[in-house]
DNA sequence: TGTTTATTTCAGAAATTTCTGAAATAAGAG
DNA sequence: CTCTTATTTCAGAAATTTCTGAAATAAACA
């Protein structure tokens, strides 16, 4: 039985969910085992938050697929425990994987194949506006991947730099893209 | 009535709704939008998707509420016309801030809330488990608004920068993490 | 092995979201 | 002001998603 905090916790996280594609029932399970201090077993979670034991066990399965939760066995107990990853880190970084490989990766294939079977010389402005719109999420996808390769202190160190980043931008910038020769020429509205 | 091409773009696009929040009719009217040379009007969307008239209506709007979609005025036609934004950057400014008003800040705002409403001394694990949320929370926030600052052509030559970076913060991240102070001991499975 | 306990699956019930057509509202044109 | 055309609203229909309980499966123990 969660208290005060918990539970308000735990109804926003279940709110919010529905804004993250996930469903409430996933996100309370989730805020739960994230406030626990012990892994908690399917049981405990259901008496917890009211849930049937079935729709408990797919928020579970849901979780681990996600990559949010770890089974953890705990001695002198059968049954499966479970608990949220510890570092708030690597949380997010798991969380923007998942999100790039459901939500990016299918429409940066699907803009590929569009663009490799266009008919010959055809459709300019719409393979134009497709291209664009691939190549920017090249460089965005390339951008995390570098980010993602980065040790967490050293990538924590780099997000909380503030204006000294923007700096950086300023004078290094240049350069290298004139080095690149991006054509950086559009511009609009 | 949209080419092969259109069609198989605003059908994925209608799919993938689903996933970013937005849903199908939403993510089609968009679709097109977004690959018309010329603005639409609302009979043309109907038209071409085959949605009713009303739910067009409440796409556009909520396209409208997005900030991805706007009215342009046509001349000699008296009916509302409606086109994307030019910009593919401003797109993903606007995509990103408003996911950031939708998804995050409502929770960053809940998590102070309970933070301070604690009661004293009490709930140390889970207040550090909520703090460690807020914090890495600002972290990225702040993060985000530093680069939103920054003029399309900067931003984007940042983001190709490739392991130029990595190695920026190699060298500058330290300084700045001893700094701070950052107690990142914590690691998992 | 059989018995017990834990977990998963799945068909349909319940809840929620999306979509439509009809009616209401607004906005030009004469 | 009236007529016409464009747009929005909204109650309920249709579709989708979520949730449950019962049955099936698996896994531990003796």
């Amino acid at each position: 039985m969660p208290s005060h905090i918990q539970r308000e916790f735990i109804l926003h996280f279940g709110e919010m969910g529905s804004r993250w594609g996930i469903n409430r029932t996933v996100g309370q399970i989730y805020a739960l085992l994230f406030l626990s201090e012990r892994p908690l077993c399917a049981d405990d979670i259901c008496a917890a938050l009211g849930f049937s034991r079935s729709n408990v066990s797919m928020g579970l399965k849901e979780l681990q697929g996600w990559g949010l939760v770890r089974r953890r066995d705990l001695e002198g107990d059968r049954r499966d425990h479970f608990a949220t990853l510890d570092d708030q880190w690597q949380i997010v970084r798991t969380l923007i994987a998942e999100r790039k490989k459901r939500e990016i990766d299918p429409t940066l294939t699907k803009l590929r194949e569009l663009e490799m079977q266009a008919p010959e010389g055809a459709e300019t402005y719409a393979l134009g506006r497709i291209g664009q719109l691939r190549e920017m999420i090249e460089t965005l996808t390339g951008f995390y991947e570098e980010m993602n390769r980065m040790e967490t202190e050293r990538l924590v160190a780099l997000l909380k730099m503030g204006s000294t980043l923007r700096k950086f931008a300023a004078t290094t910038g240049r350069v290298v893209s004139l080095g690149k020769g991006s054509k950086s020429k559009e511009e609009t509205s």
